[in-house]
DNA sequence: TGTACATCAGTGAACGCGCGTTCACTGATGTAC
DNA sequence: TGTACATCAGTGAACGCGCGTTCACTGATGTAC
């Protein structure tokens, strides 16, 4: 079964990390053969994309039931559900966040099927920006200004009913999200903050506010 | 000439990423027999250990030099340039960034020599601050709270002539700038935004006014 | 000026290991008639 | 109900490779007297 396959690969990858994961080590774990991995996968570099694919997933769907357990117009609400949840997920799966977040596994280059559920997060965090506009609690504010090249890789991105200047703040803040879960688990807070709980609230809580939103 | 296999392994970091580091093709690139090397460097680790404290001095270097090239008194020039110098070196050094702000390498465990190179870069970020703070640009605002354990992480950072808000916030807007070079890095942007330069600047200039500084 | 010795950079062979991938195969299970 | 055949999961041996590290060694260079 490939699942099980994957679920030994999950297990390897949490104790070796992704450079060193081995198809002989997984097929070795599970009793099998190393020639039999390949009746499920054709080659390692498919298996790291099945396992890139699968954590995307596992994140976005962390992502979205945490959104969706809150209430549609408490956006805070929304937003800090979301953010709570990337992190709680990164925490618990270290290595997969390395995986799709951290440096990219040198020789690999992931195909294009990653793209799509890669985006999952960012549907979720636009989605609470596109709702906050059309409440009218996100403005652009008048002393925003943006290059012309900046304004037009936010047309670009579609989001049509939102000002660039606040699609602009909802990137920055997705920036700040994902580097400060980064910063976190990539050693940068040692021996600088030690209560990781509360300074990542208060990062939430901070960028909520820069994004416009006000409890 | 330990530097000269030092310079040898950071082109093959360059061209196949640290977690593929070997002694052996350090050796075959210098024409040396791969014991040679051991004359040198006592393990993998070690020459490793070398590379990473280099590559934070590196970056230090690169960041203290540019900032120290602006004006004094011109705040948002010190940081316009060090953000610039950082982002410029990483795009430069991609796999030597990777290995200090990347994901970790595993099996590996940086040693605490270490530590000093790397908060080269967040003391000329914190002068700035400093500075700002003296020069009466730099302060708290009233509505800003600090939960108890935030405000003491912040505090045990000893900047204490600082406001633990204006802190957090120079915190908050070196995590932003870290994770901005780290996304454009680690591909992040992809398919989002095209002219990078001109988003970076525009992060720049968004932290810079985040964090107090005006033009 | 010449000999004796120490230093030390680099050699070469070997150790034991793990890896990805291939290939012809076995043998159990299921299907057709 | 029983035989003949196809399917297919998994085997085992082999390929050629690279790795980190150890160890006894060579041979050139430098130093002391």
């Amino acid at each position: 079964m490939t699942d099980e396959i994957k679920r030994m690969a999950r297990r390897q990858l949490a104790e070796h990390g992704a450079p060193n994961l081995s198809l002989r080590a997984v097929a070795r774990e599970m009793g099998l053969v190393s020639s039999a991995v390949y009746r499920y996968f054709a080659s390692r570099d498919e298996l790291l994309t099945a396992l890139i694919i699968d954590a995307y997933n596992a994140l976005g769907d962390a992502a979205e039931t945490a959104e969706a357990a809150a209430e549609r117009p408490d956006l805070i609400g929304r937003f800090r559900a979301v953010c709570h949840a990337i992190r709680d997920w990164a925490l618990a799966n270290p290595h997969e966040y390395a995986l799709t977040y951290g440096s990219p596994v040198p020789g690999y280059h992931a195909p294009m099927d990653t793209i799509g559920p890669a985006t999952r997060v960012t549907n979720v965090l636009s989605a609470i920006v596109v709702d906050g506009v059309a409440a009218g609690i996100l403005r652009s504010q008048p002393a925003e200004w943006l290059e012309t090249p900046v304004r037009e890789d936010i047309v670009r991105m579609g989001l049509s009913d939102v000002a660039p200047a606040v699609v602009a703040r909802g990137l920055i803040a997705w920036t700040e999200i994902f580097g400060a879960v980064s910063f976190e688990l990539f050693g940068r807070l040692d021996n600088v903050i030690f209560d990781r709980d509360a300074w990542f609230e208060h990062q939430v809580n901070a960028m909520a506010r820069y994004v416009g939103l006000r409890p």
